[in-house]
DNA sequence: CACTTAATGCAACTATGTTGCAAATATAAA
DNA sequence: TTTATATTTGCAACATAGTTGCATTAAGTG
């Protein structure tokens, strides 16, 4: 159970991450793909992809949801711990290639830590 | 403009902010008033406290609204760089009191942080 | 007490995300 | 290539979080 069967839809989405590094949110998701599908359809195929270590996904300051590749995850272990920067004013988000250590905290069993960063991207400072 | 007048409903709410140290989610404090105010007056509060640096404000792994009191936030500096604690086994949430230094990522400019742990707390666990 | 402005309640609304079920389609087997 | 079966999809309806406009109420000031 849970094979993930290549159909179109999967396509055009897994088109959409490969293209491009950027992370992106469901509701971009949603409407970049409105005319070819579902958007039930893109939460499910995200859910699966996510669940097979293809993407990831995390929160932003927001709480919207947004996805983006893995690069470094694989099935069962999916939970990158690397940041995500989120420009506070174009709010495009990206993937941050930096290691954050998880704080050793008493009497806390910490599992992983998601980290957002909030700022100002390079185009937007120029 | 911008003064917080001294209402019973600002008062209730501070007084649960004052009786426990946890954090609350929104719908926490929406059920727990909902016999003395409405929803939207809990959601227009809660933004008033924050703006004066009463409270803050974060969002869990869920991409809910969670506010706390702050011990070390005043007007206008009102955002505390501390990570947030969120069980995952009884959704509860509260303040670590630990130091996470935010990284230098070249082309980047952070203004903050916010970093949620998750994993397992002490009642929890035992 | 009277006046001004902030605060509240209410209802309607927006947006994100979820569910059940019937119909369609990808894949494996024959 | 065809058949069988389990996965995937679309659709419509729903659930929940959060917001807005406006009329009414109430706090604070003189």
């Amino acid at each position: 159970m849970g094979v993930i069967r290549k159909t179109k839809s999967v396509d055009l989405l897994l088109k959409i991450f490969n293209d491009n590094d950027n992370a992106f949110s469901v509701v971009q998701l949603v409407k970049k793909t409105e005319k070819h599908m579902n958007k039930t359809t893109v939460y499910r195929i995200l859910d699966r992809l996510e669940e097979e270590g293809i993407i990831h996904s995390f929160n932003d300051s927001n709480g919207l949801r947004w996805y983006a590749k893995c690069s470094n995850c694989s099935k069962g272990k999916h939970i990158d711990t690397h940041p995500h920067f989120e420009c506070s004013n174009c709010g495009n988000i990206e993937c941050v290639p930096v290691n954050v250590s998880i704080p050793e905290v008493p009497d806390l069993k910490i599992d992983f830590m998601e980290v957002v960063l909030v700022g100002t991207c390079k185009s937007c400072s120029s």
